[in-house]
This record gives C-alpha cells, sequence and structure tokens, in this order.
RNA sequence: GGAGAGGUGGCAGAGUGGUUGAAUGCGUCAGUCUCGAAAACUGAUUUACCCGCAAGGGUAACGAGGGUUCGAAUCCCUCCCUCUCCGCCA
C-alpha cells in the first residue's frame, strides 16, 4: 500500500494514476478525510493520555485518604475519554485501511500509458520459427507422445488440473535445476519455500484472499487462516515480515521453489486446453530486497537473468514493457516476456512466460520490512522485487510447441538433457 | 496428539503493581590514547505515532488480544509461538 500522509499531500497526483491505470479513485478521497481524522485524534489521545499520567504520578504525594480518592474520581472521569477516542481511532484507522488497499503503486514514469494495447515491446530475441509441416499445439504432441494425461487430473483434482508423464514429468525437473542453478549461479540464495501462506502475508503482497469466492484469485483452506499460495512471490517476501535490515545487508536476492495454485476466477472459457492456464504449476521465482537506490538496477537485472534463461532454452520471446493498465496493484514498473508459441492462436501468438515486477516500497510498507543506514535517521522501507525464473507449465507449451519436428517428435533443448536423459521424444 | 517449561531491547539476561522504555553483560558505533592496532577509558546505541522548520516536547509498545487498577513487563482470562520429554510419522 502507499503512505496515507504522502496520498494526503499528493491526492492529485495519485488520483491521476489510478485514472491511468484503470482503477477507481474513489477511495483517494476518503483516505484523505479519514487520515486527518486520525492524525487529529492521534493528537487528542497523546494529550487526554499525558493528563491520565499527570493524575497517577499524584499518588506519590497523596497523603490522605481524600487525596487519594480525589485523584481517582479523577482519573475515572478521564478514563472515558481516552476510551472514546480509541473507539474512534479504531474505526477511522480500520477505515482508512480498507480504503488504502483500493489503492494501486504509482507508476514509473517511462511506463507506457493505457491499458493492454498500450503494452510495448521494447527487446526481441530470436525470430518466430517456420515450418514446412502443420505444427501441432501442445495438447496434441502431449496426447501423441503420451506426455501429459488432462483426463486423469480432471477425475482426481478437477478442471484445469493434469498430469505429467513421462518426458514432460522429467522436463518439468529439469527445467527447475537448470533455472535455479542459473540463478544461483547469478548469486541468488536458493530457498524452497512453504506452498502455504497466512492471509496477512498474501494481502502484504498485495492479494486479497478476503474478496468474494467469486472474484478471489487464490483457495483459502477452510478452517484456518491459509491460502494455498498463487506464487513463491507470497513466500519470500513474507519471509522478512517486520525485519530492520542493516543497510550493508542489502541487496538479499532469493531464488524459490514452489507449487502455485490459482482459482482462475473469472477465466472461464479462456485459454482451457491444456498447460497455458491450470490451478497448479510448479515456478522458480526470484525476489529481492534493496535500497530504493539499487531497485531500477536490480529489476533490469532480473530481466536479464530471465532473458538468459529463455535465451539459454534456444525460444523465441520479445519482452514488453507493461502498460499502466495492466500493471496490477503493486508493480511500479513490469516486464513481460512472451515466449512464441506456435501452436497457440490461428498459427502462432506470443503468450507469456515470465513477469517481473519492481514493486518499490508498496509491498514492504504493509509488510514492515525496512532498513536501517548511516545517511538518515531512523528506518526506510525496503523495496521489493519479484521476477519468474521458470514457470514449468508455460514454458513447457513453449518449449514442446516450438522444438516439434515433422515426424511429430520433440528435440529436447540442449541445456535440460543432462536431466531429461535423452536428445529426442519420441514414440 | 499428550505432559511440562517458557516467551523482556541486536544477543544473553535481571526485573513480580508506582520516575523501569526497562538493571547488568556482550555486541555495535563514535571519541580519547596509539605511528597504527589491541587493551583500557568516555559517550552513544529499540520502534511507531502526534505537535514542531528545528531544537525539543508528548503518547504508545516487554509474544498477540482482552480484563482488573488512579497506575501493569509485573495480577486475571483467551489465543499464538518456542523449547524439553512421550506418542506418531516421511
Amino acid at each position: 500500500m502507499l503512505d496515507a500522509d504522502y496520498i494526503r499531500q499528493n491526492a492529485d497526483a495519485v488520483k491521476a494514476n489510478c485514472r491511468n491505470r484503470g482503477a477507481s479513485d474513489a477511495a483517494v478521497d476518503s483516505v484523505v478525510a479519514l487520515e486527518t481524522r486520525r492524525k487529529e485524534l492521534a493528537q487528542k489521545r497523546g494529550e487526554t493520555a499525558a493528563k491520565k499520567n499527570q493524575i497517577s504520578a499524584g499518588f506519590k504525594n497523596a497523603k490522605t485518604d481524600e487525596d487519594k480518592q480525589a485523584l481517582r474520581d479523577q482519573g475515572k472521569a478521564i478514563d472515558a475519554e481516552v476510551a472514546a477516542i480509541d473507539t474512534e481511532l479504531k474505526t477511522v484507522e480500520a477505515n482508512r485501511d480498507a480504503a488504502l488497499v483500493l489503492i494501486p503503486n504509482m507508476t514509473h514514469p517511462d511506463a507506457p500509458v493505457g491499458g493492454e494495447t498500450a503494452n510495448k515491446v521494447v527487446a526481441q530475441f530470436g525470430e518466430p520459427r517456420t515450418f514446412d509441416f502443420k505444427p501441432k499445439d501442445h495438447v496434441d504432441l502431449c496426447e501423441k507422445l503420451d506426455l501429459a494425461d488432462f483426463e486423469a487430473g480432471t477425475k482426481v483434482a478437477g478442471q484445469k488440473f493434469y498430469f505429467l508423464k513421462n518426458e514432460a514429468a522429467l522436463l518439468e525437473i529439469a527445467l527447475v535445476q537448470y533455472a535455479m542453478h542459473t540463478a544461483v549461479r547469478a548469486g541468488y540464495t536458493p530457498v524452497i519455500t512453504p506452498d502455504l501462506a497466512r492471509v496477512e502475508v498474501l494481502e502484504g503482497i498485495g492479494f486479497m484472499p478476503r474478496d468474494s469466492a467469486e472474484t478471489r484469485q487464490v483457495y483459502t483452506v477452510a478452517d484456518t487462516d491459509l491460502c494455498l499460495i498463487a506464487t513463491a512471490e507470497i513466500t519470500l517476501g513474507g519471509m522478512h515480515r517486520d525485519r530492520i535490515f542493516d543497510e550493508a545487508e542489502l541487496p538479499k536476492r532469493y531464488v524459490g521453489l514452489s507449487h502455485c495454485f490459482r482459482t482462475e476466477a473469472g477465466a472461464a472459457g479462456r485459454d482451457t486446453r491444456g498447460l497455458y492456464r491450470v490451478h497448479q504449476f510448479t515456478k522458480v521465482e526470484m525476489f529481492a530486497f534493496c535500497t530504493p537506490e539499487n531497485s531500477e538496477a536490480i529489476h533490469l537485472e532480473i530481466k536479464a537473468l530471465e532473458e538468459q534463461i529463455f535465451s539459454g532454452l534456444g525460444l523465441c520471446f520479445h519482452v514488453i514493457d507493461t502498460a499502466t493498465g495492466d500493471l496490477g496493484g503493486p508493480a511500479y514498473r513490469k516486464y513481460d516476456l512472451e515466449a512464441w508459441m506456435p501452436g497457440r492462436g490461428e498459427g502462432g501468438a506470443y503468450g507469456e512466460v515470465t513477469s517481473t515486477s519492481n514493486c518499490t516500497d508498496f509491498q514492504a510498507r504493509r509488510l514492515g520490512i525496512r532498513y536501517k543506514g548511516k545517511g538518515f535517521k531512523g528506518t526506510r522501507f525496503v523495496h521489493t522485487l519479484n521476477g519468474t525464473a521458470v514457470a514449468c507449465t508455460r514454458a513447457l507449451v513453449a518449449i514442446l510447441e516450438n522444438y516439434q519436428q515433422a515426424d511429430g517428435s520433440v528435440i529436447v533443448p540442449e541445456v535440460l538433457r543432462p536431466w531429461v536423459g535423452k536428445d529426442v521424444i519420441k514414440r
């Protein structure tokens, strides 16, 4: 979330930003009003408590029972005042916070303004492969090569679940190994995170697990305050909740492996076939905590690593500088890698395979992640960044469709062969 | 899951109703000394919020939330977590 006092002082800029992002700016006025009121109440609360403390201190010098009783009465009288202030303060703070979470992060001045159509291609790697035969889509390939069982997935867990089989199962493990090792070589600390997290952690990262069941993007676990995570960004960011770093410890870079679970509410009918949009997948995620001065450089570093990983897989992809309307709440700037998928749409299309966001202090504020440094008093919020190293199912779609051969076989990308144990998948 | 113990500042560890936001030790930082370092000595060293340009002042926080009291780290209740032993398991 943004700082309430920042919103109070920059209401017009915040509203303009909301509009650019296609979000309602209605919450801005509420925050301004509630934050103003909160400050008044906080002041009154302090003054009243100080009076009360004076009365209590008087007990040391009170000699007679009458003196003591008088102090007792005065103290009791003030209690009512304090209670009234506290009640209103609680309500005001709760309402302010409820409004606050509706306001998205501010936006990098260079991010293209507009909706999805304003997304800007900023780099192209490789060229879409041309085929001298009609390429199959990955669902066909999976079926012919016995690489996935969607029916069994449906039988066991429902629609949009799947079993990976044979080389596809090995390919997933290979992708995890390859992505993990690449990030580790770049100085990222490898971790395996929980696949569940508390509601507060989800909210700190910017998810809304308390939304209605119809719009909620995450699965909640009945009778607990836990959710299945939609990305390791949640657990990696939550890992240092309420922590105060020393500036010298930063940046902290992690690469985490987890399963990801998404309800895909509202996505019914889109990409229903195959592995492209599923309820569960395995993902290797990069995450960094750093000082504000460093976040732009680390954002580019993560983007470069993603480019390295997908270039290494021999895939054709381009890089998108995501437009304001498509950023989501927490991102200040976001780059997506979209890989060429020959079986997508009519005659192939680019499909998102990774995404990296600079969330500035938007997540850190809610999660209480700060740092101390020599150049300033007190603490500052860190900046957090995240980026996909590899999302296995999407990568699998791109690999299968791009590496297919006229005879129906699929060549294994060279970097993955050590873990798959063969060069070609054929039956 | 059962039984017991416990949760205090960066760490260790006092404190069981009234200048205790918190002794003491360690650590860290600055200074003195030194050619330099070590040692020693001196000082500083939680966070959030409110008022203030600042200096400064005020309020809150001793796992979390509630209660008792004029006053709670200290008493009562609920919850959470950690440790030890037992059970169970991968």
